[in-house]
DNA sequence: TTCCCATATTGCAATATTACAATATGTTTT
DNA sequence: AAAACATATTGTAATATTGCAATATGGGAA
């Protein structure tokens, strides 16, 4: 099929995975990560970092965007793409908790 | 295309979002957090607990397992799998450098 | 206005993913 | 050995993802 089944599963484990799919692409991982490092945070800097074509580069983004990883906001001729805090720390807070329950938990 | 371009991006870039895109869909996510939480982890039990077909479950174990984020151990007639923690806390870890890459700069 | 520049969108073609029925494998129980 | 159980594998069909060329859009510069 292709198509992911989502009836059963809970709403925090949909979105939580749906981001952490988009994370799980090597381009979207790096953008995250040129985001997170670099003070500016303009889009075109990302087509000469990455190897590839720009309206690839610009599909990612807007998968990023999608799930509200980033947030875009327009600066004159181009557009300033930064990380969206909030999301980014739902997304760590919700590996910590599997983490406190992996460590209180017996390994067999 | 389809297939996911790799050459020009590091190798550990490359191995983080292929551990990411396997944890990225919600029963795998599912499977995580029960093997997290469950002081026994036992396969059956999955296919109760999941919305989906056995021969599925059984699939979704693979990919994490090949990922190295669960290990399987043969025990008689079932098969005890648990989170590899080490593997785990690499990918916590990814997350909190992230995260501290992200503190440090200003937003813009 | 016309010409650039930065970014987005569209339209493919190729490949990957997902789900499940059917079947296989291997182990314990009877 | 036969039956029952747990899990894996295979085959297949439907859908999703990826990448890029071509094109569109929209702002600033000339």
């Amino acid at each position: 099929m292709g198509i992911t089944k989502t009836i059963g599963f809970s709403e925090v484990v949909i979105e939580m995975a749906d981001i952490l799919k988009v994370l799980g692409h090597p381009a979207r991982l790096s953008i995250m990560e040129y985001l997170a490092n670099s003070p500016s945070c303009i889009c075109n800097d990302l087509v000469e970092e990455l190897p590839l074509a720009q309206p690839t580069i610009s599909r990612h983004l807007s998968e990023l965007k999608r799930v509200g990883l980033i947030q875009g906001q327009i600066s004159g001729k181009n557009i300033c793409y930064c990380i969206n805090p909030k999301k980014w720390n739902k997304v760590l807070l919700h590996f910590k908790m599997i983490t406190t329950s992996l460590s209180i938990k017996k390994q067999c």
